[in-house]
DNA sequence: TCTGGGGTCCTAGGACCC
DNA sequence: TCTGGGGTCCTAGGACCC
């Protein structure tokens, strides 16, 4: 149960994180306007020289441009700024072991009963680990402590960039009294109209409610977030590494919406392989596999299917993903995105054959994938692919001409020349 | 918020069993 | 044959996060 004593926990959180980065390896790039988000034509994180503009996460890159003119638009490199959030969490863990690695540019640490051990209040621990971030990594931090996870989420939030903000005893009472119920972390848009519903407008009303009403109105979460604003820590760090994924998703959006049944499912296709082929990454297959289609408003529908065994080829996902898109599609709607989702992830080598399968044919699947992985791992991921998704790939390189190699190929067989599978793969459309 | 993409956790309710 | 109560497992869907 939660320990009697006070902890502190201090919440590290990166300062326009993809920006800084790229900023903190092209020297040419600091003090300039920078965003991120060029693939998506959407900001996807925005330098501080650029929110002066009121260039934010979220606006169309088209907007950003006229908003700020001479802004710097960098695609996304998710590789490199998963490096430097490899060594943000090294350099947090030279403090204290217990952190949790919470997002790409967030984690939570435990600092509790380490002051002696460092010789230093907690606020000087966080400030060293201020510093040693930004000198090491070229980057900045803010760091909000408190003894809550919650209260050290909003503390952090502060005074941003490379703030420092320390909530205890009276100073809660402070920090939480003009806060906007909305702006707590796990309040989200329907639980803050509701708490709205009965005059809660900030997170010190919300604070200030009687136990008794909070049990009544809200689920466990709502509870435990009002136990932590009130300083009682309930939420654990979660520290263990958080290795393999539970579930695996992609979807695309493509413009223009299209109602060309074929060319709907080809982005699917594709959005098929690239979640197969991510799980295969990870040496793991799905028990379970989700399809939505998004509507041209926005309406989204999902199908699912039970597999009757884990696989994580497309030679086997997609007949199934077709007979569930069959199931799914209207005709005369426009759609405008496609999505997968796989779940009930096992390991790989859990996945049996069926009784009545062919083993061979297992195998000769297996070598097949392998062989497509290591031309992908060669020559990169565009490579080769089944020849439901062409559309998708042909449409992609017409719009990221010279960016996608033109050595795509397709190599595996047609539907048609596909060998039936000697038992239908799934057992049934859940709803 | 004029809406991108990738996730996790919680809960109600059904199925099934004793 | 009818009925009550309780446990476990599973799943769909909601809500939330960055």
């Amino acid at each position: 149960m939660t320990p009697s004593w006070p902890r502190a926990i201090v919440h590290i959180d990166g300062d326009a994180f993809f920006a800084s980065c790229e900023q903190a390896i092209n020297p040419a790039l600091r003090g300039k306007p920078v965003v991120t988000g060029k693939e998506r034509n959407i900001v996807a994180a925005a330098s501080y020289e650029a929110k002066v503009f009121g260039v934010h996460r979220g606006v169309a890159l088209w907007d950003a441009r006229k908003l700020c003119p001479g802004l710097v638009v960098l695609p996304s490199d998710y590789e490199t700024y998963s490096l430097f959030s490899k060594r943000l969490f090294t350099i947090i863990r030279r403090y204290t072991p217990d952190v949790e690695e919470y997002s790409i540019d967030e984690a939570f640490a435990d600092l509790t009963g380490l002051r002696r051990f460092h010789r230093a209040a907690y606020e000087t621990i966080a400030a060293r680990i201020q510093e040693d971030v930004s000198r090491e990594l070229g980057i900045t931090v803010s760091a909000g402590v408190s003894i809550t996870k919650t209260l050290a989420k909003i503390a952090s939030k502060k005074k941003k960039p490379a703030g420092r903000t320390i909530a205890n005893g009276r100073s809660v009472t402070m920090l939480l009294a003009d806060l906007p119920i909305e702006d707590v972390w796990n309040i989200g848009p329907q639980t803050a109209a509701l708490l709205k519903q009965y005059g809660l407008d900030t997170a010190g009303q919300f604070a200030d409610a009687p136990e008794l009403f909070v049990k009544r109105l809200l689920t466990k979460p709502g509870l435990g977030t009002w136990q932590e604003l009130n300083g009682h820590a309930v939420f654990p760090l979660n520290t263990s590494e958080r290795t393999t994924p539970h579930s695996i998703s992609k979807t695309k959006t493509f413009t223009p919406p299209s109602q060309d049944a074929a060319y709907v499912f080809a982005h699917l296709a594709k959005n098929v392989e690239n979640a197969a082929l991510k799980a295969r990454r990870y040496q793991l297959a799905p028990r379970m596999i989700t399809i939505v289609l998004r509507t041209q408003e926005f309406r989204s529908v999902g199908i699912d299917a039970r597999l009757s065994r884990p696989t994580a080829f497309p030679l086997e996902l997609l007949p199934l993903a077709r007979t569930l898109f069959e199931r799914l599609v209207r005709p005369a709607t426009k759609y405008r995105a496609t999505g997968v989702v796989l779940k009930n992830l096992v390991p790989a080598r859990l996945a049996q054959l069926t009784l009545f399968e062919d083993p061979e044919h297992l195998t000769r699947v297996r070598r097949l994938y392998d062989a497509v992985d290591a031309l992908r791992e060669r020559y990169g991921k565009y490579v080769v692919h089944h020849a439901t998704s062409l559309a998708a790939h042909q449409m992609q390189h017409l719009s990221t001409r010279g960016d996608v190699p033109e050595r795509a190929r397709t190599l595996l067989p047609r539907e048609t020349k596909r060998r039936r599978l000697p038992l239908p793969l799934w057992q049934g459309i859940v709803r």
